[in-house]
DNA sequence: CACCAAACCGCATTATCATGCGATTGTAGA
DNA sequence: TCTACAATCGCATGATAATGCGGTTTGGTG
């Protein structure tokens, strides 16, 4: 039916790279073109296996798998990368994603899920361990909105505020909400005031912080 | 060593009710509180059964699981509910995220990582079916960047707009760069030129949607 | 009815920003 | 070497924004 994925693996850990190797190779439907224990020849290793998926390691001697992922994507953004790594913190979870990563495993994933989670790339998806899954998710959500908040702000003053984010001067906002450019000016003013900030920019910032309302 | 997870199970197709039924009250950890076909009378099932964890479809009669959403979470935050459906739709998806839900399962979930699935959100995990995940990852890449870019801004311009985009003003992001605050008017000049705008705001807004680079 | 909040308007002052013009230095490349 | 550009600094002017103070009208609530 298919042909069989071609996978690429970086892990400085032998035992690890190792083991992952073997069970890789004992796959039907993938096969393993290399396993590198660094990713210091990353152009040429691409070039010559030209693979499907990178399965890769974070914390690697000389250039790291972070580091990697840019360049990868750059030679071929149709290659899917794996991160395998012992990290769960949320600054490398996020630097990983925004570089293009497409899945993003903890090393403490039973090794029929690793298997799993290489065709699970292959096919358009993202395996994420579910702790991993729970920070990224957290970024969307409400930043809680805790204490109360209610409709801190006035129908208007959402109006006025929602120009504001579009980019608008005040005068454009006067303009597109029919109202004289003083009246914005005393909305922005009592905007201010409830959200606690003092120019143009923070009230932006703060409203797309969380959401409207403080 | 703990007590078991209280689950509450909402499905309005009844062989898959009683399937998914079945399966939780065999597993040693979890109690089955109750399954209903509908969500209707959601508070006093949330006052009766006390759950720990939610699982809902999303399409029923009456009110539907997206609905109900926000009303568990208001009721107590620290319930967390999987949504188990068949929509793999943006829309939906990502309402039932921004609502909170914690965890986002298709129902060609094989029994077994359903029942993981319940074990992995009561510690604090957010299963998520692959394809689904590749959809929310999908809203932190980069859109594309498309035609080159490359690095469109130096790295200097990138501090001055990274300053612009915490709030600062001209006078602090001088002194947090130990510049001159006209210093800092040129680059954002230039800035300016090469976003393509003319304002703080403009560029700020500009920077946040394609990630500093046009 | 009296009170209050929201929405509306005006004016004045100071602060900050946007922008034009000009200039020096250092480094990388044609 | 000449050129290009990043990075630095300065001055000046008109445009916006921030803020203080004052005011009217309207709709809802105790």
């Amino acid at each position: 039916m298919d042909k069989p994925i071609t996978v690429l693996l970086y892990e400085d850990n032998r035992d690890l790279r190792e083991g992952i190797s073997f069970l890789l190779q004992a796959t039907p439907g993938i096969v393993l073109a290399a396993a590198c224990p660094h990713v210091n020849n990353l152009k040429a290793d691409l070039a010559a296996y030209t693979p499907d998926v990178v399965l890769t390691d974070i914390g690697m001697p000389g250039m790291t798998g972070l580091e990697a992922l840019p360049i990868i994507k750059a030679t071929n953004p149709n290659i899917q990368v794996l991160m395998l790594t012992v990290f769960d913190d949320d600054e490398r979870i996020f630097q990983a994603i925004r570089g293009g990563a497409s899945g993003y495993l903890l090393k403490n994933t039973p090794p029929a899920e690793i298997i799993q989670a290489v065709f699970d790339v292959y096919r358009g998806g993202s395996p994420m361990t579910s702790s991993v899954a729970r920070k990224v998710l957290q970024h969307f959500q409400q930043p809680a909105k805790v204490s109360s908040s209610e409709q801190l702000l006035s129908a208007r003053e959402q109006d006025i505020l929602k120009g504001l984010m579009k980019g608008y001067s005040y005068k454009l906002i006067a303009d597109e909400l029919h109202i004289s450019i003083d009246t914005v000016r005393t909305h922005i003013r009592n905007v201010y005031e409830k959200l606690q900030v003092n120019s143009k920019t923070e009230a932006i910032l703060k409203a797309m912080k969380d959401g409207f309302l403080g």
